[in-house]
Parts: structure tokens; C-alpha cells; sequence
DNA sequence: CTGTGTGCAAACTCTTTGCATAAGT
DNA sequence: ACTTATGCAAAGAGTTTGCACACAG
């Protein structure tokens, strides 16, 4: 399931599909079948975007057994130390992003996905001076999307 | 319940404390006494960043009749028409701006409040292209804030 | 009057929790 | 073995819905 093309052979967390277990016992985690399944899941594909509950879904399609009281754990888990990341983009549904650096997001309006920006959300943070006795921990930027006039979308433009 | 001085023919939506019910009625909404009153504790105190739930709180407190869910009603009646905005910060509770400018906001995690700041969103979305067929409805800037280190501070040694 | 808004409580969705069992080192 | 995770189902939080009554125009 993963290859081994480790261009990067970095400290980086994911992103490079290196072994999933090292990674796994490198951040102090005990490598159990639920958390080597999901973290598989999460970090063979690039990066993802991805509620717990389609994390559940995706987890049971391939015949892994993990609850998802248990995908939450492991979610809420990987985001402690840093192999994810939760985004509160639209209310109701958590959104896990195995992209854990800093960067901005579109999230399309009509299909409610969500999708990497290659912008560093620092060059914003540049302008903007935080309170006394407060530091910037992190900026989240999302770029709402519509479609534009509906006139003329005759074609599938699906992006995934 | 106050004067009804409709002389005021404003486009501005919220910030000043002008007469609630000729906004009301310019928005195309009936002018309720839920409505008007909700509308005065929202727009009367400059920008605010609330609750459904606090502002309930806040009507009961006020003596207003207004049910859990009709104040989410008339929550969601103002943001559709544009009287206030929504904003997804932090998973759980929706919480609602009445700036409905596009503008950043600071978000302090440990008190878990929200503030505006003064600078204009469309400042970053002037760096990002959107995708084919889409158009940019706008840009949520959340500059997510933590306590500064302690450095100096004497007394109280947070055991981490 | 007539139609729209409101209040109540129950339903719903997403997420968390407690505890017995199973699995990892 | 000893500790830590997992699964299940029930509880919890926030939000929504449906219907009878009340109010605004």
C-alpha cells in the first residue's frame, strides 16, 4: 500500500509515505492495527482533507475494524502530537488535515470540500500584530469558493 | 418600545444605533418584536461576536420573550438577508458577527473570544487565484492567539 | 382577517464518555 | 504480565424541525 520513494527523507511528519510504523513509535505512539490502519489511510495519498466519520467509512470499506469512537480517538490523538491537524471550516463536521504546516485552504461552497493552498499563511501573519501578552499561534485562512455565474457550467468540473 | 423616527434612510446595516424597525423593514423582514428586539441587542452595542445560545441568555436577561429557537430563526434570517455574518472558528457553536464587512479576526484560545481586526481580507484574497469556474465569496482570516510564553512570570509554575 | 412568526419539545447530527474486553510491548 | 487501546452503546452538546397558537400588517 505504500510505496517507498522517500524523496524526502526529512523529520517531516507526513506527507513523505515513508513506513507508517517508525513514524508512528518516532511520535510516541503505540503501533496498534486501528492506528497503523488509519494512519495508512491518512498519509499514502497525500494529503487529505477528511472528516472522522468518512475516516470510519474508508476504514470499514477496506475491511479494517476500527469504531468510530476509535477513529475519533486516533484523530484526536494524531492532532496532540502533530501528525494532523483539525480544521473548523463549516460549522458541524471536524475536518482532519494531514498537511500539519502552515497554509490556507479553499473550501468550495457548493460541494463543501476542502483543498490545499500552496500559499504560506506566515506572509499574512507578517501583517498583523498581536495583542500584548499574546502570540500568534497559527492563521487560518479559508478562501470561500462559489461557483461562478450559473449561467453557462454545462461541464463537469469536479475537483476532488 | 422606542421612538420610531424613520426619517433615517440608511443603507449602512448594523454599527450605528439607529432605529432597528426601518432596518428591519428595508431588509424585507416583518418587524416582529423578536426580531426587534434581537436586532437592538446586536446592532446597538457596536460589532459583536455571539452566540445563539448567549443571545438568548441576553434577551432573557433583557426580559424578551425569545426561544432558543427563535432566536437561531432569526439568526439565520439575518445572515441570509445580511445583516450579520457566521463564522465557523471553533467546531463546536456557531458563533455571529454583526460586522459584516470582510475582515480578519483574532482568536484568543484561551479565553476562546473573538475580536475583529482591522485589516481588509481582501488584501490576502488579492494573492490567490481561484480555481476554474469558481469565484471567491470571500475570505475567513482567523489569527489564532496563545498566551505569551511566561518568561518572567514569578509565582505560578504551570507544571506542563 | 390572513398569513407569517413564535414557542415548545422532540428529533437529529456530530462528538464524547465509561467500562468490559482485547491487544501491544 | 502489565499497561494501554478498542468497541459498544449510551450520554452530551448544539442545532433543527413540526405543529398549535399568537401577532403584524
Amino acid at each position: 500500500m505504500f510505496s517507498s520513494r522517500e524523496k524526502f527523507a526529512v523529520v517531516t511528519p507526513p506527507g513523505g509515505s515513508m513506513s507508517i510504523r517508525p513514524l508512528l513509535e518516532r511520535f510516541g505512539l503505540r503501533a496498534t492495527r486501528q492506528r497503523l490502519g488509519l494512519a495508512n489511510l491518512l498519509f499514502s495519498k497525500g494529503n487529505r482533507h477528511i472528516t472522522a466519520d468518512a475516516l470510519a467509512a474508508e476504514a470499514h470499506a477496506a475491511r479494517m475494524s476500527a469504531s468510530l469512537a476509535t477513529v475519533y480517538n486516533v484523530l484526536h490523538l494524531f492532532a496532540e502530537v502533530g501528525l494532523v491537524r483539525s480544521l473548523a471550516i463549516e460549522g458541524t463536521k471536524t475536518v482532519f488535515d494531514t498537511n500539519t504546516t502552515d497554509h490556507c485552504h479553499f473550501f468550495f461552497e457548493d460541494s463543501e470540500r476542502v483543498s490545499d493552498i500552496a500559499v504560506d499563511t506566515r506572509q499574512f501573519a507578517g501583517h498583523i500584530e498581536p495583542p500584548e501578552g499574546y502570540e500568534i499561534a497559527r492563521v487560518d485562512v479559508v478562501v470561500r469558493l462559489r461557483p461562478k455565474a450559473r449561467a453557462a457550467i454545462s461541464k463537469l468540473d469536479d475537483p476532488t
